[in-house]
DNA sequence: TATACATTTGTAATCGATAACATATTTGAA
DNA sequence: TTCAAATATGTTATCGATTACAAATGTATA
């Protein structure tokens, strides 16, 4: 019944060309005020509506950037996705959102396709061993960004935050606080994230001269339980460390529940830092310390780097790694010697 | 440099026409197999990929969906979205989001927006005080489809979940606690949702035949602190409440630490349901009884109820209106009779 | 008045794929 | 052998907008 309303019937109506109201329509200087003004009006008389999908098709630009992650329903992403929707949607963009679930298929899948739906950029945090599924949208001269997880690919821009200096960080003020024996809850160490978290706690130790003992560094899965299976490890060790630092807040409140369990004192007896600032943990009686990432932040920068690339002239590649600061907040699990803050 | 490949630089290889090759690729049954092969072996070699683009064009189906959401770093959202996501990927469309933060006029431009791109359906948790907006929508033809925060509408679907159902069911499991005296912090009561859970809490006390007292009943917004301002208010009246159902997970922790703070036993002295199933309510040492509303399956209806409307050869428009069944998760803050569960 | 130039509008190609219709070729039956 | 049907392929219009180029009109100057 309502057919849609297009240049052409406008055209009709008015006894004139497409063309002519094209160029009313975008304000092209070469026309008259008058016929201007009448192809306007009528236009809102007719309610026309411009067709994105043949400007997309002419122009070769969707003004759609496909944004790939394991998964939204996740504070940090769901965050990461909220500011870069925030920050390009004033420009005429729409975001689109894949899922992998971690799978490196699904994400190779979904790249393709993005590609194939013409997406003006790809927005990922990856989950890939390799680079080859990103190789297929440099070809395409596709604008790639990596954020939070990436991979280092020439001419790829990148937004991540220094996850060494929030491992060092986090670690760091767990000694200060007094804490000598420190474990380490990394994740995934083939991931690079999870790699610099770890680094940054070992060379927090060595630069206060404590030892590392490998046996306090346990691989877990942004879980509970693995925190809870990966703590109760620790607690039977000839030598149980007295703190942790966790790259996960999940597996941080995990490991928190099972001393409780085992009636450790937190923090006088046992200290914990976790990583993320996930909601919860400033909502827990015992408040967790723990690494701020600033997702909302990381999104709005990795769509402004977008921007930019798009908007400069030059044809050369802009390759910018964008590094931002994590911030330590010091919260009850971990401050034994100060005021409690928040 | 990396010019596309379309399928004229398949046909001018092959010397054959474009038509032939969309047919080969398209299986069309009246080519012939040599063709059809050769045309398939030399697509795969020259890399081809279909441009969904102009097939969009063409077909007038961009394959495209657009959600919208107040926001989408919010657990309910972001999980209604997963939904969404995980069951149109499948079927080949893509997931556009944009957010509103609750604001009716930037619900409207989305609309425009994604109208104008061309989207197959829009799926909305509207945030809007009329239907004027979506009037456009179904003008188009375009399926509309409310999920959550609905508006009610000729013709058009709608997933919520029985929110007085939810409000009965939480305020009875209160009475039947043994609290009397039971105080309701309610949303926005212009919002449907809102209206329907305080209709079901009014409903369950008179049920048990409680008077409703106005007084315990405040409007508060998604927030710890109007949680704790509310429960500030209610504990000074003369005769004040001894049990609360919260309208939102956030309001009742607010109440909670508010009600810690004024020394209350929770639950033997007061007794709180929140709704939504936060995370943090289940990670809380007083793990906060709840209602869950399933939003991950909330998410995949949504996503049903769109596929069986397009996929009806009817022209006849569906109008499916789903109601999901929510359920109490009884928790510590509110079980005082029984032995604690979870 | 004739010519040059500016202003405005029209014509037609293009983006990439599909499909109705037309045409060419092959096959089989009379 | 001949004609009809079946098979395979080509031609061309279409989706809706933009734009290079062409053409028409108006204006100013010598």
């Amino acid at each position: 019944m309502n057919k849609k309303v297009t240049i052409y019937d406008i055209a009709l109506e008015l006894n004139i060309t497409a063309a002519t109201v094209s160029r009313a329509l975008n304000n092209n200087p070469s026309i008259s005020e008058a016929t201007r003004g009448l192809v306007l009006k009528t236009a809102k008389l007719m309610n026309y509506e411009q067709n994105k999908l043949a400007l997309a098709l002419k122009s070769g630009k969707s003004n759609n950037v496909g944004v790939i992650v394991p998964r939204i329903d996740n504070n940090f992403f769901g965050s990461v996705i909220r500011g870069i929707e925030e920050e390009l949607n004033p420009h005429g963009y729409h975001v689109i959102i894949c899922q992998t679930n971690g799978d490196a298929l699904r994400e190779a899948e979904n790249i393709d396709a993005l590609l194939n739906s013409q997406v003006d950029a790809v927005f990922i945090s990856t989950s890939s061993k390799d680079t080859k599924p990103f190789e297929r949208i440099l070809k395409k001269d596709v604008p790639l960004i990596f954020f939070d997880r990436k991979k280092t690919m020439n001419g790829v821009s990148s937004i991540t935050i220094n996850d060494f200096d929030a491992g060092y960080k986090a670690t760091e003020h767990l000694i200060k606080e007094g804490f000598s024996k420190i474990a380490h809850f990394c994740g995934d160490i083939n991931i690079e994230t999870f790699r610099d978290r770890y680094e940054g706690y070992k060379k927090a130790l060595n630069d206060y001269k404590l030892k590392e003992n490998k046996e306090y560094v346990i691989q877990t899965k942004s879980t509970l339980d693995e925190g809870k299976n990966a703590i109760k490890k620790l607690l039977k060790l000839k030598n149980p460390p007295n703190a942790l630092f966790s790259a996960s807040d999940f597996a941080a409140l995990g490991a928190i529940q099972e001393l409780r369990e085992q009636n450790f004192r937190i923090p006088e007896e046992f200290g914990v830092v976790g990583f993320s600032n996930e909601p919860f943990t400033k909502f827990m009686e015992l408040k967790i310390s723990t690494i701020d990432q600033f997702p909302v932040d990381m999104g709005r920068m990795t769509a402004k780097v977008f921007l930019e690339q798009v908007n400069s002239s030059e044809k050369a590649k802009i390759e910018k790694k964008v590094v931002l600061d994590p911030e330590l907040i010091i919260r009850d699990s971990s401050q034994r010697k100060t005021k409690k803050a928040f």
